[in-house]
DNA sequence: GTCATTTGGTCCTAATTTGCAACCGAAATA
DNA sequence: TATTTCGGTTGCAAATTAGGACCAAATGAC
């Protein structure tokens, strides 16, 4: 994918990594323990050629790594970054909305748990650093340190052309 | 956009949704308080017949609302629904990951504060039923209530056909 | 040593989706 | 009555995707 959105938007950043129908496809198998070409298409069912553009994608990205594994023939195992593993907040955050919102109580296909207890995670809620719970409502957006000279009104838009 | 991924997953259950270039963005915009038609288009830079397409999706999707706003000529408005303003919580994950991995420290262009005080938020952070705070490296997925018969291992795969 | 098999791709083509510009109808406004 | 604005639709060229054929390297079987 070319860069479509411009970069002075955390969000825009995001969808450049991540705005199209597989990539993210692709970091929810390495969390799930994927880590081979074959493995990945079997999952996905993504094609081939779009998964090799994906996983050199990624790997560009800081996303993924590449690792030469002497099986026979020649292999390969990609595996998360540190950068990658560091999108487990955004994932948890996916799959919490689409249990909530996108099946009915009881028929959800996947959980979250706590590893050694099984119990199951709250819902991600925002904190101050006062450590108090916030809520969602009140959490703005506001323009950062880094952000463009015009200013952003809070709740109001600015442009954001792709390249 | 088609039905591309098996509903059997959250996550593909999110990327039927969400999964292209521009409809996060629509999100996103929503959440800064973009309403009309052409305060999307100029504040996405999306083509026209994408942007129309892409609306009509996420107002099937019950993510956005459309309402006719009696000012001159026909003008409508659009609105996030519950189901659309609950997706604050992915948003947030998405930007703290960016600014985490995407910017340098002071480059940010957008900082997630509590509306009154300012504060900023803290990272998103699992916790259990009990309170306690868990690490992400100990949260894990299992199949759920709804899954397949055949049941996922954990950290390993299964498939997920494209429609 | 030779043959077949597996993995991890590349290449080609057809179908789909996108970007872009032109156009359009309804309602207000001049 | 003519003009402008909004919220689109339509048509076309360009880019991207899906799907299949093909291929090289490395091993194991014979």
């Amino acid at each position: 994918m070319t860069k479509r959105h411009a970069a002075i938007c955390p969000i825009a950043g995001f969808l450049n990594i991540f705005g199209d129908a597989w990539s993210w496809l692709v970091v929810r198998e390495s969390f799930y323990g994927a880590t081979r070409f074959s493995e990945y298409q079997r999952n996905t069912g993504i094609a081939k050629n779009v998964l090799s553009d994906r996983l050199k994608k990624l790997v560009d990205a800081g996303i993924l790594s590449k690792h030469d594994v002497g099986e026979r023939g020649s292999r390969y195992a990609y595996r998360l970054t540190e950068k990658g593993e560091s999108l487990g907040t955004v994932l948890v955050a996916m799959v919490q909305w689409s249990n909530d919102q996108l099946f009915e109580p009881g028929e959800e296909p996947v959980q979250l748990v706590e590893r050694d207890s099984g119990e199951p995670l709250l819902p991600l809620t925002p904190v101050d650093r006062q450590g108090r719970t916030l809520r969602w409502r009140d959490v703005i957006a506001v323009p950062g340190p880094g952000a463009p000279e015009m200013e952003r009104k809070p709740r109001s838009s600015r442009t954001d052309e792709p390249s």
